[in-house]
DNA sequence: TGTACATCAGTGAACGCGCGTTCACTGATGTAC
DNA sequence: TGTACATCAGTGAACGCGCGTTCACTGATGTAC
């Protein structure tokens, strides 16, 4: 049995407002802070770019957040949140009660391409903040291994289906694998060492036919 | 037939030294540069730090490198002049007549683990500096793109070993998939989702395993 | 072989730019009586 | 229902810190005669 992930009752780095307006600000900063963050990295955003593009003040920025890291620190946890939420409902052995792996593989690599697409610019940020921030490295590492432990629970369960020699090496590594390759391919991190363009339907696609591979599932589908 | 790389005579971006002294305080600088990128990232070292730590001063970075950038642009350049010698030696189709895809990918895939934690550092501050900066991101691909070029080459060449359907795309695939995975496991860069802790060898053997499993490689070691 | 001069190499204190942060002030909302 | 007061929300010009960059000066090396 896995602990689920015990959620905080408020945003620890954001001082709460007390009226409905401000509430309103300061989701329109944390939206501004993403938006912006779609093209161009945390540092080079400015706190005065955030305000005007929030339709806002640099006052107000402050009023809400201790700094301006503060501003991507609740971001990034209001993401966590919601990443766990998710996690909770789609990776639940409840709701895959009877499936086999040949069907849960492409179903979640599918939604995984999809958030990661979708939120490109927070993932990119949070990356580069890791490297220099243990406060960040820590919350990404805890969610990581939070849906990680989860999607090899479903695995393992299953590892009558698995060829690999050692099925919980196999899960844990096939895992990694396949957050990299998201975190590079889309994101665009790192050498993009492609030669051919995909799109992400294909890299869906490849990302399911090497997982399976690697676990050795046999191709039922 | 693929063209090889084009070397340029001499460094773009240093002012070429006229003493043998100052040769050697280059080449401190740049090595002092690295070992620095070795625990943190560029935009937190300072040029006083590098200076110091090369037992030379800021006047003396200045008198070889117009500004900060030039130097990590200076270590770039050189570390790609390296790896695409390097490439042309280790990938020359001639060292591999008659191997089978089983032994030139354990090998490849060996050496590129050896180099990733070597040079840890450098791989790390070149890609988040790519993320902003398009003349370290365009030298970042041409390298990419030569290695996966080589590499794909010997792999097509013996493409009656693959059962994937597209054994084109099977190889890049398989390249980008391998280059995001060392990047990220072996730099510490993103997620680091990983539950049991590997060491080099293992990383090498599974990612060996997965790069055979996905082209459909039948093992015969 | 020695002296004078030119060029290169090295030094670090001082400068200054950019950007995060502050703060004095105005306007809006809610509440007490 | 109206008035007074307290608190919250918002504003943007001014501040100031950190760090990259400059520059006036000293020392070292090489060359000409």
């Amino acid at each position: 049995v896995i602990a689920t992930h015990s959620r905080s009752p408020q945003l620890e780095w954001v001082r709460p407002p007390r009226q409905g307006r401000s509430q309103q600000t300061l989701e329109r900063l944390l939206q501004a802070l993403e938006d912006l963050l779609e093209d161009k990295g945390f540092d080079d955003v400015g706190v005065a770019e955030i305000a005007r593009r929030a339709r806002s003040s640099v006052g107000s920025f402050y009023a809400r957040f201790a700094d301006k890291t503060a501003a991507l620190r609740a971001l990034h946890e209001r993401f966590c949140e919601e990443a766990y939420a998710t996690a909770d409902d789609a990776l639940a052995p409840a709701r895959w009660q009877g499936a086999t792996i040949a069907r849960i593989v492409p179903a979640t690599i599918a939604f995984l391409v999809r958030v990661h697409r979708e939120r490109r610019g927070l993932f990119r940020a949070v990356t580069v903040q890791a490297l220099s921030d243990a406060d960040f490295k820590e919350r990404e590492q805890k969610l990581g291994r939070y849906v990680n432990e989860r999607v090899c629970a479903l695995l393992h369960a299953r590892s009558d289906e698995i060829s690999h020699p050692d099925p919980r090496i196999a899960a844990d590594f096939a895992m990694r694998q396949l957050s990299a390759t998201l975190l590079l391919e889309i994101g665009e991190i790192g050498w993009a060492v492609g030669l051919i363009p995909f799109g992400d339907e294909q890299i869906a696609a490849e990302l399911t036919c090497s997982f399976l591979a690697y676990l050795g599932v046999r191709d039922s589908d």
